[in-house]
DNA sequence: ATTATCTATAGATCTATAGATAATGC
DNA sequence: ATTATCTATAGATCTATAGATAATGC
């Protein structure tokens, strides 16, 4: 019935594929490397993905933005109605994932693929900020926060997470735990008020 | 007296280099396109990078990496003593830059280039945020702000300024001035307080 | 003579395709 | 017969080197 191959290679090729795009970014990560690492000749990779390495790319990349868009929605919901908890929440899932640098994705590898399909990939990664746009929306209604631009809250939210994710583990002298906690508080307390 | 051809050729190939390794990273740029770029045949390069791609990598980075270093220092300088004129002065000289991702940079370039100057340039790289903990270490002794973890304070600003810098124009909808106020505004009163 | 380029080319590697082969399912 | 691999190879491109050539400086 499906013309594609849909079985557990093809999950563990993408998984793989997922890993290394993600690490190193597109234009470093060759079709050897995630066959390799997979376990099988890089040709046996057209097999499940006819449109070769930028097909590749733009399936994990796509899946990729779903998972979080997914888990960050799902992180809000579960966290109940106070802010602070919220973020913390978000962070967390944030940095059990595997470091999703939408910087380097949208000034390099988006280069690499046809400009309908980076479009595409572009909209979703903006789309991530959607849920966390609209729970700052909420606790500004409610009074708990008076910080206007839920947009710009965001973004800074997820880059600030972003940037201590990847920050290397000797750079660091505290648990994510500890850290994650310090930057909400510094977010919603600022630099004046926060002891 | 000098072994190395030191004009302004050379420089041109550096700047672009520069802008070149900035803008995509290590492994989409090559030699190519930087020789392309400047006007040249790549196999002229190795006249002033006899060290080839990587030397050129290594070399652009690090001089790169000092500009910043004395950029942020100087910007603070001359601010004076108020730490919000001093961050809108920072933001500022930064926007004003190529964007430098230092994320990229540790995760995905750097894999690329011999170890030990890999090393040096995370070195380098960390060492920029110096001036700026400096600067946060003198504005909470004198009561400006209370927040004690300068290290992660800099490292959020930093983070947040360089965020908004790789966010592509059409998704924005505002100055880089207006954003640079608010953002700071939100990082020194936080969500709760900044109206 | 030295400096700053270029042409030509070697050798490695990358993406992609063609077609062989083994294993599985009917 | 279909599915899932593999080998072999074409063709493009990349880094790097060797050596020719033109321009400049003494």
């Amino acid at each position: 019935m499906n013309n594609l191959p849909d079985n557990q290679t093809r999950d563990r090729i993408l998984a793989t594929a997922d890993a290394l795009f993600s690490e190193r970014g597109y234009a470093a990560v060759t079709l050897r490397d995630i066959a390799t690492a997979v376990g099988m000749r890089h040709a046996s990779l057209y097999y499940y993905a006819p449109g070769g390495k930028e097909q590749l790319f733009v399936e994990v990349m796509e899946r990729n933005l779903r998972q979080h868009h997914e888990g960050i929605s799902r992180a809000l919901a579960e966290a109940g109605d106070d802010l602070a908890v919220q973020l913390v929440a978000v962070a967390h899932w944030l940095l059990a994932q595997p470091l999703l640098d939408l910087n380097r994705m949208a000034h390099a590898d988006l280069q690499a693929v046809r400009p309908e399909r980076a479009e595409h990939l572009a909209r979703l990664a903006y789309a991530l900020h959607e849920p966390l746009i609209a729970a700052l929306d909420v606790a500004r209604a409610r009074g708990a926060i008076r910080f206007a631009d839920s947009a710009l809250a965001a973004l800074s939210f997820v880059t600030l997470v972003q940037g201590l994710h990847a920050v290397p583990e000797r750079y660091r002298n505290q648990s994510h735990e500890r850290v994650v906690e310090q930057l909400v508080a510094m977010l919603l307390e600022g630099l004046r008020h926060t002891p």
